[in-house]
DNA sequence: GCCAACGTTGGC
DNA sequence: GCCAACGTTGGC
């Protein structure tokens, strides 16, 4: 199993939004960057992911799964553009902020910390577990 | 609200 | 194929 991080602005969809939809999730649409489709392209069905608040809260909120493979984005008008879908695991017991994150030394090197304005990035298991223990969550 | 980073577009 | 111009994102 892989790991990822999805970042939204909560104004356009939201962790209590991803909860809403329960068990049969939602599409991760509206991704127009290639490398960030190319992330999803790569997911498979059960990895997990963490649901990151930007612009207003910049948290790491939840944790997601990946329910459904890389499939056409239903909002697109060109079929290059891929997403998959995903479902709410848990919530996080405490939110972690950007700003602890790059306080953390063990993550410096973060595509979060490297590369802030990438929509969809690669979790490292190490980084997984770091952060699930720092918002005091099951990973 | 500003600005830096960076991806995309389009002219040559 | 290069590069300048432009638009978007997201942290501060």
């Amino acid at each position: 199993m892989r790991y990822w991080l999805f970042k939204s602005e909560p104004d356009a969809w939201s962790w209590d939004d991803q909860v809403a939809k329960g068990d049969a999730g939602e599409e991760w649409d509206g991704v127009r960057n290639y490398q960030a489709r190319n992330m999803m392209r790569e997911m498979a069905a059960g990895d997990r992911g963490f649901f990151y608040h930007s612009q207003t809260e910049k948290a790491v909120v939840g944790i997601v799964e990946v329910i459904a493979e890389a499939h056409p984005d239903s909002t697109a008008d060109d079929p290059k553009w891929d997403c998959v879908d995903l479902k709410a695991v848990r919530p996080f017991a405490r939110p972690v902020t950007l700003a602890k994150i790059k306080a953390e030394p063990r993550l410096s090197e973060m595509a979060l910390v490297r590369r802030p304005r990438l929509s969809v990035q690669p979790v490292t298991e190490e980084e997984w577990r770091i952060v699930c223990a720092m918002g005091e969550t099951e990973p």
